[in-house]
DNA sequence: ACGCGGATGGCCT
DNA sequence: GGCCATCCGCGTA
């Protein structure tokens, strides 16, 4: 039984940053590190439009920092936050436009003992990824994976998983900002079924 | 089950 | 100098 398919392409994530993010509830992020695999079904996500979207990080234009957030469509963004976290995102549309979307928690599918270790302070297993910092050091993701593709043979990827049905969703505003609050820009994977 | 504040460092003004 | 797309532990119920 195989527990989820190929990685998604280019061509996935050249669409707007909000219809991609609510398409990637369900698919898989994958980190293969020699024969270790740890993975985990994506069940939270937020866009991050573009330029004109105040409270993305493309809105400063192209630094050091967002670089890669200007990459093209399936370029893994990763930047440092609060002096202790890593975060990572899939970058949308065309290179040069800016456009994001947060992963924000995952589901562990593979390489449950090893996202333990990893998160030695998580008291349930709810808490191992339930989100973004908590994501990128379950799976071991940092700076050196910024810039990478998440489209092909690299050892980070988002392959496809099962379709969602609206139903399962929800849809609200994003977490932790302080610009365009209000923008219905986070998708849930509501748990159970 | 909440709410609050400290940790900790890179980057932009 | 101040702001972060956060996490965790401690406090009050």
């Amino acid at each position: 039984m195989t527990l989820y398919g190929a990685p998604l392409p280019a061509a996935f994530y050249d669409r707007e940053a909000d219809r991609v993010a609510r398409e990637l509830l369900g698919a898989v992020l994958r980190m293969e590190s020699g024969p270790e695999v740890v993975s985990g079904r994506i069940v939270e996500t937020e866009a991050y439009l573009g330029p004109h979207d105040a409270a993305s990080h493309s809105a400063a234009g192209r630094t050091a920092r967002t670089w890669h957030m200007f990459g093209p469509p399936g370029t893994a963004y990763v930047y440092f936050i609060y002096g202790m976290h890593w975060c990572v995102n899939a970058v949308t549309r065309e290179e040069g436009y800016g456009g994001a979307v947060l992963i924000r928690a995952i589901a562990p599918l593979e390489g449950l003992a090893r996202i333990r270790e990893r998160r030695p302070k998580a008291r349930r297993d709810a808490d191992l990824c339930n989100g973004p910092g908590k994501v990128c050091a379950a799976l071991g993701i940092t700076r050196e994976h910024d810039g990478a593709l998440l489209t092909g043979t690299g050892p980070l990827t988002i392959c496809a998983g099962d379709a969602v049905s609206d139903d399962r969703v929800l849809v609200g505003p994003r977490i932790g900002i302080s610009k365009a609050v209000d923008w219905p820009l986070r998708f849930v994977l509501r748990p159970g079924a």
